[in-house]
DNA sequence: GATTTTTTTACGGAAAACCGTAAACGGAAT
DNA sequence: ATTCCGTTTACGGTTTTCCGTAAAAAAATC
């Protein structure tokens, strides 16, 4: 079994039971942080060590307060590890379940498993540290029914993410052509910006922008 | 100290850390529950058999899945208990930190003690639970920097929340005032929805109605 | 009950969204 | 080079939002 693991997760009411877990898998060597950056450096001081950690948990997002960090969320903190140390496996343990941007962990920051936050995590958090460390990559997706399909989750590009962010900053079609334009984005014409609006509200059934951009913002695109 | 605790929470890694931390406050009576409507049930059944709750610690949202709920929420429920235990102490433990958003728990359901899932707030509970106990009725708020400022949340009224989420589905203004008028809600004329509208727009220094959906979608007003 | 004040409604012009059509552009294939 | 095809851009007309002004109605004050 893994020896040395990392805990980040800020909440100190989810966090015990993490610990609480991985005792029971007879883990002997757990610490656990409440701020990424802590996670980082924690990571990156035993490594030079030589005595890195094994697997991290973390969770993906996590509350702001007085202290200024430089790592504001799992995805980061991810990203900056692996940079050094890619070789660690991660397990991502969040309540966020909207599946594309699950997908998008295991394809942009290739972590090892996924666990939702839910009604029978410990349990499916114990399977995919095991898997983990018989070397099998597994995705846990939960079985509620999504509203976005396979399908529809391929085609929502990083193109659109930036265009329904400045449309729900209050950005009117001019304003946000004139920053595609600065950015050496394309299109990035008053038309086409309109046509991709246009087809994104038609993808989603929606009325107009409002209507638009309330439903991204439910299903977490933004 | 209180003798017969429910835990309404679906998350399992926070209801066992709330269960654990009771225990060392030597309450012996914990009972746990994973959707409001069994919180509900185990309530009523317990006043019936004359063995009632003394304290109800609740979670805000709770994840929706395959089971048909009828009460979704932790406002709901705690309505609901109210309705036929109005005695029974309450305390909401929720990441919700939106200081309205609590204002109107306390308001409206007279719940008798807010802790904001956080860092620390295992801590926070259990001075909650001492507090309620002597009878003492705290509000626990977050030290964070609100944007909402006291004045401002006071102003909020049902009507704009109304306004917000049926502009959030994606109605016009003319269909939002056939809606008011149907549902015989004043000022509904489309005059008076636009002035309105436009008042929500200066008040929160919104762009136009995309910017302004989005903003309150961000701060939880609908 | 008359007057003042506030709220609600009505209206109208300018700006932006909405929506279809057509032209211009840029690769890929031949 | 030319054709083909998909993408991007341009344009124009309609609808809705946006925003100010004024009238009408309701509420408060005297």
């Amino acid at each position: 079994m893994f020896k040395k693991v990392l805990i980040a997760e800020d909440l100190d009411s989810i966090s015990q039971t993490i610990i609480h877990t991985l005792e029971e898998l007879s883990i002997t060597n757990i610490q656990q942080v409440k701020y990424c950056d802590d996670a980082y450096i924690k990571i990156k001081k035993a490594q030079t060590e030589n005595e890195p950690f094994d697997l991290l948990i973390t969770d993906l997002s996590f509350k702001q307060d007085h202290r200024k960090n430089k790592l504001i969320n799992g995805e980061e903190l991810i990203a900056a590890v692996k940079s050094f140390q890619p070789s660690i496996k991660t397990i991502v343990f969040s309540i966020e379940d909207k599946s594309f941007k699950i997908k998008s962990l295991f394809n942009n920051l290739e972590i090892n498993a996924y666990v939702i936050k839910g009604r029978n995590s410990i349990e499916e958090l114990k399977k995919a540290i095991n898997s983990i460390y018989n070397n099998e990559t597994g995705i846990l997706l939960p079985k509620t029914t999504n509203t976005l399909t396979e399908k529809s989750i391929i085609e929502i590009e990083p193109y659109d993410i930036s265009l329904l962010t400045l449309l729900s900053k209050g950005l009117m079609v001019n304003e946000i052509a004139t920053e595609f334009k600065n950015s050496t984005i394309i299109p990035n014409s008053n038309s086409s910006i309109e046509k991709r609006i246009n087809k994104l509200k038609i993808y989603f059934k929606a009325n107009n922008n409002v209507h638009l951009i309330a439903m991204a913002k439910d299903m977490g695109l933004i």
